[in-house]
DNA sequence: TATTGTTATACTCTATAACTATA
DNA sequence: TATAGTTATAGAGTATAACAATA
């Protein structure tokens, strides 16, 4: 809420018209990028003290929900690459949060693990998770937010339906 | 659309019951994340010929509109950062698509323009943009895009709302 | 002193290719 | 041969800090 610059009445004579941006602002693709890079910005402040980033959150809530879950099968179901996942899952490892086993049935495979401290954490991360979705969607009710979700998820799906998906990257899993 | 692996009754038992992602499915941020990461493949696809992303075709769209703009305008306008908008630049102008000129009125400042070339590229691309865009937003159709814009933009607009922007990078300017 | 643009640097995310050890 | 996981490597994207030239 700055107080308007307060032009002196002969400082700077136009200020500045704000460039032209058409037809960006009515692409979807442009408005996705946009809020999702406003969003994250948000997410960082609103959990810069535990400094997790939502990725991180990701791994620790399917671990959460599927302990014993193989490595592959957790990086597949948030989209991420076996590539990428290893020095992700470092990460959250050196921290003390998550625990690997490697599987009886198939000793190529390593479970992944919440440690009681990645436990105690994960709980306080999904209160807090949960008062930043409300916030970040207080400002299109419940409905709206409904509705986003549901757009959200048929644009998706509408984008893995056709061209190249063959890699491993994208075997999601979720959305029907 | 895999004929499905045809199990042969005692090969593997369970298929793999798909990993309990709750509550990921149902915040926004985390739809938001999918959706664009989907979208942002679909464009690199879209327009493998061209060799462009999204945000150089933002850059060339605003240049296009805004001839003479200068570049700290224009990387803000998109909301890049001032470090970051030169060598994005170097990029666009090694092929030729972009010129700079010092400013008489202020000579620390470079104004952008666009090529012959680049004026002759953009309008191709614009055209497959166009194109593009009717692609990943045939499933909702007018309305609810016109809905999708909408509460993007009022996510947005609540996340710029509050909290730390001091900085540079984010002094978008477009949504009023 | 403030602004424009630059360089240097670092960390994350994404992506390919090649390797091992198991199966 | 195929899979699970690793390493090495590369390119974007984003971030900070410090600098030169200009205002």
């Amino acid at each position: 809420m700055k107080p308007a610059p307060a032009r002196a009445a002969s400082d700077l004579p136009v200020a500045e018209p704000a460039p032209d941006l058409s037809p960006l602002p009515d692409l979807v693709g442009y408005a996705l990028r946009r809020t999702h890079m406003a969003v994250f910005r948000r997410f960082r402040e609103a959990f810069a003290d535990y400094d997790i980033r939502p990725v991180q959150l990701g791994v620790l809530t399917v671990v959460l929900n599927n302990p014993g879950l193989k490595q592959t099968a957790v990086g597949a179901a948030l989209g991420i690459k076996r590539t990428n996942f290893g020095p992700l899952l470092d990460g959250l490892m050196a921290r003390g949060l998550i625990e690997r086993k490697r599987l009886e049935s198939d000793r190529r495979a390593l479970g992944l693990y919440l440690s009681p401290l990645g436990q105690t954490l994960v709980a306080e991360l999904q209160a807090r998770e949960a008062a930043f979705e409300r916030q970040i969607s207080a400002t299109i009710g419940d409905e709206g937010r409904r509705d986003l979700l549901r757009l959200l998820g048929q644009i998706a799906a509408g984008c893995r339906g056709s061209s190249a998906e063959d890699d491993e990257p994208e075997t999601d899993g979720d959305v029907p």
